[in-house]
DNA sequence: GTCAAACTTCAAGTCAACTTTAAGTCAACC
DNA sequence: GGTTGACTTAAAGTTGACTTGAAGTTTGAC
């Protein structure tokens, strides 16, 4: 059996039970109830738990953890193969997110180097060429916060 | 002369104009006034603002940025030697970032090829391992907004 | 059977980073 | 000198990810 209680699972996850609760809140999580209407998770909660810190960590907002899960069958506890099939999509964004705040902090490190901070030709520095690039291109995968605006902007721009 | 508009400043930086209005009551950024009050940008305000907003790509908060521009010289302009030590932290604290991002990403790629998500020793699934030390130690690089609440955590935890 | 600790829901609060709106002022061209 | 568009401030609204609080219910140890 061994069924958790939200403290349980709060304690081992290293969240705390609000956070989880809202998690429920947005299904991305659920568990079945006692009598007395009190959660009971079972261990893939655990796991599944760990799977949304993860994304989290990697910057992904809970609403696309909520459709990737979604991906997952409902019927069944999803099998090794669901869980690789998300992993391998967040490998790749992790891989994404990665190439670009390596190529930021070479371009950095050039700056560094060679004194252009004060410059007009500094890949960061210089707005419109590739820091303009990171601003309407890939910036969305460092500042999630810029997407949700990005209607509104396109005016304002 | 060449003193820029907020328009300006907007145009070139990328930047809705709110968003400089918004700069400048966190004390981000400044600029002269005419005689009817409309703000006038020198151009050392382009760099600045491009400095922010690579600040900002990197996941560095407003208020953490804030701070930094506090250490440079308030009498003067900032050198490029003042750039070079800005552009240096960051670079540092990117390759951090780097660090736990790809640590993260090889650890999801070694359960991929092994198909260990469904297992207890994954060092991704498995809270109270890995994803724990994320969870309470770099995870503020990955995670910011979980840096404010940490006070009121600690006891949740 | 009692009682504290753990649980429940729902609503409201918080925080960062902005945006939007309202109501008005300034700039500059005709 | 009139009008249009760019500008001003201040206040309120938005979004994501939660937390906090209030008021009540359940569990489980004694």
């Amino acid at each position: 059996m061994s069924l958790l209680t939200i403290t349980e699972l709060a304690a081992r996850s290293g969240l705390p039970a609000s956070a989880l609760r809202y998690y429920e809140s947005l299904r991305l999580l659920s568990a079945a109830r006692t009598a007395g209407n009190q959660r009971r998770y079972a261990r893939s909660a655990l796991r599944r738990v760990a799977l949304i810190r993860a994304a989290r960590a990697m910057g992904i907002p809970l609403t696309q953890i909520v459709s990737a899960f979604a991906a997952l069958p409902a019927g069944r506890e999803p099998t090794a193969a669901d869980w690789t099939q998300m992993s391998r999509r967040w490998h790749d964004d992790l891989s994404q997110r990665i190439a670009v705040l390596t190529q930021l902090r070479d371009d950095l490190g050039a700056c560094i180097g060679c004194g252009c901070l004060s410059l007009q030709r500094c890949r960061i520095l210089n707005p419109g060429d590739r820091a303009a690039a990171l601003g309407d291109g890939p910036r969305y995968l460092l500042a999630p916060q810029a997407i949700r605006s990005r209607k509104s902007r396109q005016t304002a721009n």
